[in-house]
RNA sequence: GGGUAGGUGCCCGAGUGGUUAAAGGGGAUGGACUGUAAAUCCAUUGGCAUUCGCCUACGGUGGUUCGAAACCACCCCUGCCCA
């Protein structure tokens, strides 16, 4: 399999530097790109250069993860409209801990092109700053670094001299792969192109050798939304802790039609007459979202686990399919609270139950459900209230303890989405 | 420092003495439709009581008035222009 005609078909390239099909072509390649650790977990974006170093390593190439403990202290700017605060060094130290064992899920360490990971802090640690001037900055001028679009962006907003300088650490990176690592190649997004470049140039100035370039599109989503985000505008972390891998599935399945051709060849694995397939299927049948499914289930059996996606599926069969309150009641303990792990829960007295509660002030005073009484009133009387998946249209309903469920819950649904439990206690 | 325009509900924005809890739009939430989509349509969007009603609200503090978000005074803040 070729690499570049692979990414051209999945729409993965946006630029590359002239020259690289033909070293491309002879495989054995090694590639790199990089990851700052300015988060303890990476989230969907990262797996686009993840995707990038997949493909490379399976068409026969050594691919190299950079956890950028040293970059990640001085804030890229590239795509940034302001000044980032710096984190602290502990800080670092653990991120790029978490983030190497992320990278760890997606490549191959053993064999011919076993993958490869580096920290850059291991060559800037002791690199002292005269050196660094002498020996990296001298080669670059002042004009060619200015002249960068994330430089150039940032020119009226004002650029600190730190981030000013992150091109030419970036750059020290690829030339320090090229020299001690035999790495020729660097990926990344489209907004890395001025980093990259200035790497590629850094070794043609300073090593004689010549090194390549290539970038991939920034994902955009049909709605002018940013890509990787929920509706509530939290990221989608690849980190069960922070985004639990129902949510991280349901994400992937919620994708609008006309963005998951594009996802499905960005994020799947699967070939592009599995892709044709699924196409013509979910032509047939649009209101099954094959294409959903499919691009849902590949990325999360793989960020995840198949036991994960398919407790992912479970959950959202009784969440949104014809889950009645008989199938919540046949669930398990175990599985009632798996299913609704990460659901807000209240708790409430189970004295006060026993009495009976009155809906509205179980509803918004009890819990935070809804704001206030009137407004638990007025959704009450338009139905969208459910206790334990059966709507509740009597504002006067009294709630006791002979609907918990397994003897200590209950379900409120506002809505049809949002999942409330109340704890007896 | 001088001049000028302005500060209204989650946001934008109308309103310039009384049927104004405050037009309109956006957003948000709920409902219908549906594919857990998009589009569309309907409803709700200060709090309490829900039955008349009561309370809190239009930068802040006082004042004029039967009555003010609107008029006056002072103060605070923001935009723009000039020095």
């Amino acid at each position: 399999m070729n690499f570049i005609e692979e990414l051209k078909w999945r729409q993965m390239i946006h630029t590359t530097t002239p020259g690289i099909d033909e070293i491309i072509q002879k495989g054995g390649v090694v590639g790199y790109t990089g990851f700052d650790p300015t988060a303890s977990s990476l989230h969907i974006g990262h797996l686009i250069p993840i995707m990038l170093l997949v493909h490379f390593q399976r068409s026969s190439n050594k691919p190299i993860a950079l956890v950028g403990g040293a970059t990640g202290m001085i804030g890229d700017p590239s795509g940034k409209s302001q000044e980032r605060n710096l984190l602290s060094e502990e800080a670092i130290k653990y991120n790029q801990e978490c983030v190497r064992k992320q990278l760890e899920k997606f490549l191959d360490f053993s064999g011919k092109y076993s993958a490869e990971i580096v920290n850059n802090i291991d060559w800037f640690k002791d690199f002292n700053l005269l050196d660094f001037f002498r020996d990296v900055g001298k080669h670059l001028t002042v004009n060619y670094m200015v002249s960068k679009d994330s430089v150039k962006n940032r020119w009226e907003s004002g650029i600190s001299f730190t981030e000013f300088s992150y091109q030419l650490l970036q750059a020290y990176d690829f030339y320090w792969l090229y020299t001690h690592k035999n790495c020729i190649l660097q990926m990344g997004g489209s907004d890395q192109w001025g980093n990259i470049t200035s790497g590629t140039e850094l070794v043609r100035r300073k090593a004689g050798g010549e090194a390549f370039a290539l970038t991939c599109p920034l994902l955009t989503k049909s709605d002018g939304k940013k890509f990787g985000k929920t509706e509530g505008g939290e990221s989608v972390w690849l980190d069960p802790a922070r985004t639990s891998p129902y949510k991280f599935y349901q994400y992937w399945l919620n994708v609008a039609d006309s963005d998951a051709l594009g996802l499905l060849k960005t994020f799947t694995l699967l070939t592009s007459e599995e892709i044709e397939d699924l196409q013509h299927t979910h032509k047939e049948k649009p209101h099954e979202r094959p294409m959903q499914k499919a691009l849902a289930k590949d990325i999360t059996t793989r960020v995840h686990s198949e036991t994960d996606y398919r407790s992912a599926v479970d959950a959202s069969e009784i969440l949104f399919g014809k889950g009645t309150t008989e199938s919540l009641l046949k669930l398990s303990e175990n599985d009632f609270l798996s299913v609704f792990e990460g659901v807000p829960q209240f708790i409430v007295s189970r004295i006060e139950l026993e009495k009976g509660i009155d809906v509205i002030e179980l509803v918004s005073e009890k819990t935070s459900i809804f704001s206030s009484k009137g407004e638990g009133r007025r959704m009450v009387a338009q139905g969208g209230l459910s206790v334990n998946k059966k709507k509740i249209t009597d504002v006067s309903a009294i709630i006791n303890d002979s609907q918990l469920i397994k003897g200590r819950y209950l379900l409120f649904q506002k809505g049809k989405k949002s999942y409330f439990i109340v704890k007896a206690e």
